[in-house]
DNA sequence: AATAAATACCCAATTTTCTTATGTATATAA
DNA sequence: TTATATACATAAGAAAATTGGGTATTTATT
């Protein structure tokens, strides 16, 4: 259930950007970093992670490695060399989004943040 | 030509705002005013802009008035009272969503902006 | 005078990205 | 024993863009 829509296409820069500072985690690990770091306000579904981590694999941004703990199966995801240039890429665009963002919304105030 | 990916969803509450700034725009004008703003870097496009600004009629958020100027003819939206209410909805809402954007990714560093 | 660019509206096909709803399976807590 | 948590996945549909048209007038450029 629920509920936090907004800004559709930061998902992908979520993933790389957690990638790279974790080294490599997988699909579940990341629902629930994004819930903590978040303070449960953003839940990242398995009907949008799931398909974007094998959309990053295809492009080849994420290599994986399969482990098997307590019987139950493992997808770890790590950034490729391509994967650490593209996540580059993608914070800096995000950056300049929100900034110009905040000129819209915030008129009168010079964006000095973050991001 | 180009290339300002990274809007998604953030759209209506663009216009929504500058209409609580302006009283009235039109179309033409809303693009215009968000270039003009962001230095160029933001190009809302046609296609995107109408029909949010139908939907956001259509939804009772926003009425109209229809001018001829120098034989063309202008559409002006304004906000509807319930326009009002739910620019405050969804200023509040994307606050919270760029917040919780930063608290993903720039770890360690608590949010204090702006928007 | 002719042409391009700016102003001003619109729509349709397609794509991207997400939601919602499932499905499978094991481990642990109530 | 039943629900919750862990862990993966897919498919149908909706939402919101992009892309690529179309119409028409006014102003600037060549």
């Amino acid at each position: 259930m629920s509920n936090n829509n907004l800004i559709k296409g930061s998902l992908q820069t979520i993933i790389l950007k957690l990638l790279e500072e974790n080294e490599r985690m997988y699909g579940y690990e990341i629902t629930q970093k994004v819930k903590e770091l978040t303070a449960g306000e953003i839940k990242i579904t398995e009907g949008a992670l799931y398909p974007a981590l094998h959309k990053l694999e295809a492009e080849g941004l994420l290599s994986t490695e399969i482990e098997q703990v307590d019987n139950r199966v493992r997808k770890y995801y790590s950034l490729t060399k391509s994967g650490k240039t593209e996540t580059a890429t993608k914070m800096s665009e995000l950056h300049a989004f929100v900034e110009n963002l905040q000129r819209i919304l915030n008129p009168g105030v010079e964006p000095k943040l973050g991001i």
